[in-house]
DNA sequence: CGTGGCTATCTTGCATACAAGACAGAAAAG
DNA sequence: CTTTTCTGTCTTGTATGCAAGATAGCCACG
């Protein structure tokens, strides 16, 4: 899972290798992803590198910007929103279909849990951002819903992107001390208080979040200007007059 | 944006025309979609024709067998099932997360249910299975989340492949009612009661199925010789002697 | 000192060429 | 007549080549 030098027979595990980058935090945002170096680093051919760079673009982590490259998404502050809000439906809507909890599930979640302790006392950031993301997707595994556990692992992602620009400080005691009330509630099979519990604990990390600063320095000037906030769309632009 | 011979200035259309073909049944599942084709269909080359197939492919809507060809996703029963479950799961959440319905949210949706009638009233099958699908949408986008609209469409895309293959008969009339109920109890502001009633309706379109028949033509022998029901992961699969 | 333009280089976009597997149909063997 | 094998054809898999845009650095010019 963590083949740092990827060996040559190597078919998805170029895509998977980048997104649990993200998901340990050690790709940034912004990041830019050669399709040479890339090639030359898995040994393969840039078409390959292509294809994962295209499923990675579906899937919202990537993004090309014509003839430059392609690079990391550095999600806006609206994206950032839309990210929490998204989490929080589906989370919540996850908890609220559950009707009870397998030994194995609880099992597997208090396994969790108590790796997410170790990692707190110990301090490895890098390993504790991957854990509460992971706590998220484990949950998801419990429904045994395969969709529901791609949707939320490719959401987790962009949550770690997300955090690493905007976040000014890492609660992860907090973060924790929430993953356990939501596992409080889920053994009583309380499941709608597990919910709620979920919704605010998402609330309170996006809440962490420091979301004027850090993307796009232009944004002041941007705004001066009253110009769109982003180019999201270049087709169908509305006709601007540079000066009123 | 419907553009039967397209044009040679085609990017993302190619991807966009497979989709809309589904979401419209026009395009059954299983359907043989061959790169040399489409290529000449689009006026491209097999390289573009490819990409599109990639990102079709983790959206979940199209598959490819090695060295045979791409073909448009059939669904297994586990499948359908997830998929329902993973609908009523983001819907409801979706339904109990909203506030409001704005004045233009209200008008979307009443002109919305109009075309409904009047298809269901004109019996334009096609076009009534599209308007079924796309109420879904028309409520996410409600939402004003991108990322769920996608999302859901990718799902409705999957549902409508779904009942190409499981559905017996359409009851379109029972759907534009619990479309109708839906809409009633959001206008009330009801929106836990809107939620109970998208998944009451999605339960009834899922309990019209015909969960057992079609596909796989060979699952009655497969049970009969306990295999696995589906060859999903062609790796890590288990030693498996051919003669006991 | 500042500014505009030119070029060298690096990037992706896209098409094409070739390799290799899968399949169908004919031909041969029983 | 049935079965098996072989071969031609069609499919995708992958690499490579070339074109065109973007960028940075340099140089000339004001």
């Amino acid at each position: 899972m963590q083949d740092s030098h990827a060996s040559a027979t190597t078919q998805k595990t170029i895509e998977e290798t980048i997104v649990s980058g993200i998901l340990s935090a050690r790709i940034r945002p912004g990041t830019r992803l050669s399709e040479n170096q890339l090639a030359t680093l898995f040994g393969v051919s840039r078409t390959r590198v292509r294809e994962a760079m295209m499923r990675l673009e579906t899937r919202g982590i990537v993004h090309v910007s014509p003839r430059r490259g392609w690079f990391v998404v550095e999600p806006s502050a609206e994206d950032a929103i839309a990210v929490y809000e998204a989490r929080r439906v589906i989370e919540a809507g996850l908890l609220r279909s559950m009707r009870s909890l397998t030994d194995a599930g609880h099992e597997a979640l208090a396994a969790h849990l108590n790796e997410e302790k170790g990692a707190l006392a110990s301090g490895d950031r890098q390993r504790l951002t991957y854990l509460m993301g992971d706590f998220h997707i484990r949950i998801a595994e419990l429904s045994g819903n395969g969709i529901l556990v791609d949707i939320l692992r490719d959401l987790t992602a962009r949550t770690i992107l997300i955090s690493m620009l905007y976040q000014s400080e890492f609660h992860a005691a907090q973060s924790h001390d929430g993953h356990c009330r939501i596992f409080e509630a889920m053994q009583a099979g309380d499941f709608v208080r597990a919910a709620e519990l979920s919704v605010e604990h998402l609330d309170e990390v996006e809440m962490g979040l420091d979301l004027t600063s850090r993307p796009d320095p232009l944004s002041e000037l941007r705004n001066s200007l009253s110009l769109p906030p982003r180019a999201v769309s270049p087709v169908s632009q509305p006709f601007r007059p540079k000066k009123p």
